[in-house]
DNA sequence: AAGGCGGGGTG
DNA sequence: CACCCAGCCTT
């Protein structure tokens, strides 16, 4: 904990602080799906979607998701499959698999009733910190910190706090300084009012701090260190893979798909066959060795890739030269392969890699 | 404390 | 290109 950085809340006058905030927010805040209603269920919903990803990406995933699984009832009993495809394009599935198997546990546990307290709230699979906090405050009008990455570049300003907000430990920080700040009265406007000052004015980069409701309060306006806080120190360097990927197509017009293993990037995802390249030999011939071995069939692909994709994601690119190729006869003992007719590979929930994919070879 | 985990928007 | 986004989990 940095007391230094405590201190600095003595140059905020909190209940003017929270009066100037709460009516900007009142004014200026934006008619979200979420905002409807304080259902306990939605909002939280909403905050596992909401995580990493932006407002405007979330808000027709929400819209089809409450519409398709509308209370934790829905969703504790729907299908895997049914879930993770609502989910398709939206990145992080680990967040929705967590989800479902904390609605579960709500749905058994707690008569389907969302826990209002911290410790079991903060209990449930995929609920952290920020989380936990935002459920509390928007949909129980409990008083307790919701700090994001919004919030954190806020107060950074406000408070003209250094710490690197990149580091896990620097959170704690900010919680206290919230505790210190929060409306006791409206918890939920709070939290959320200082979100939507951070998406709408209180950017990463040039805050309008002209338009700023809480400029007087700030620190980094009167100091001019709007443009240097928050202090985030930079991420790693990224991997880059190179592979291969099939699309095996019957004279039937059937398609070769498989399921990929419940742990690790695009959990439980359905892909076309594929296999990281070792660069000792051609693209294609490592792709038909790994159909030989691991499907134990042989296939003749084209000599040319249909398309190469490259796919980017946060932590590493993929580059994929795609090959098309007959099979007959398919007879696989691949377990978590199947055959599929062409119509149907699109109610299959695919990374949006594999949906590049399956653009460029169906009309193949 | 550090890294894995998606995808899209923005300058 | 890089950075960012209503973060959490595992190691």
């Amino acid at each position: 904990m940095n007391f230094s950085s405590l201190n600095q809340i003595e140059k905020v006058n909190a209940a003017q602080f929270q009066r100037d905030l709460l009516q900007w927010y009142e004014e200026e805040k934006r008619d979200l799906p979420w905002r409807k209603d304080k259902d306990p269920y939605k909002i939280w919903v909403s905050e596992i979607m909401l995580q990493q990803t932006r407002v405007d990406t979330v808000i027709p995933y929400f819209e089809r998701f409450i519409d398709q699984f509308p209370t934790v009832k829905a969703l504790a009993e729907a299908e895997e499959e049914d879930v993770l495809k609502a989910w398709e394009g939206l990145g992080y599935y680990s967040r929705v698999r967590n989800l479902q198997a904390a609605v579960r546990e709500v749905h058994e546990q707690y008569g389907g009733r969302v826990p209002h307290t911290k410790e079991e709230i903060s209990s449930l699979k995929g609920v952290g910190p920020y989380t936990s906090g935002a459920i509390l405050s928007i949909a129980y009008g409990v008083p307790e910190p919701a700090v994001d990455g919004n919030v954190m570049r806020v107060m950074s300003r406000i408070l003209s706090i250094w710490d690197d907000i990149a580091k896990a430990s620097s959170r704690k920080v900010f919680e206290e300084a919230i505790r210190q700040l929060i409306s006791e009265d409206d918890p939920s406007s709070f939290n959320q009012a200082l979100m939507e000052l951070g998406a709408l004015i209180c950017t990463p980069s040039s805050p309008a701090c002209l338009l700023c409701p809480v400029r007087e309060h700030c620190c980094a306006f009167h100091e001019g260190t709007m443009n240097e806080l928050p202090v985030k120190t930079k991420k790693k360097t990224m991997r880059h893979l190179h592979l291969a990927a099939a699309v095996l197509k019957t004279e039937m017009g059937e398609v070769v798909i498989q399921k990929r293993p419940p742990q690790g990037l695009l959990a439980n995802l359905w892909e076309f066959p594929n296999t990281e390249l070792s660069g000792i030999g051609s693209p294609k011939v490592e792709l038909e060795l790994f159909l030989k071995r691991e499907y134990e069939i042989e296939t003749k692909l084209k000599a040319e890739p249909i398309a190469k994709i490259q796919h980017v994601f946060s932590h590493l690119t993929w580059d994929i030269d795609v090959y098309e190729g007959r099979v007959t006869d398919y007879c696989s003992v691949k377990e978590n392969s199947r055959l599929v007719k062409a119509e149907e590979v699109e109610t299959y929930a695919f990374s949006v890699s594999h949906q590049k994919i399956w653009k460029k070879a169906k009309d193949e």
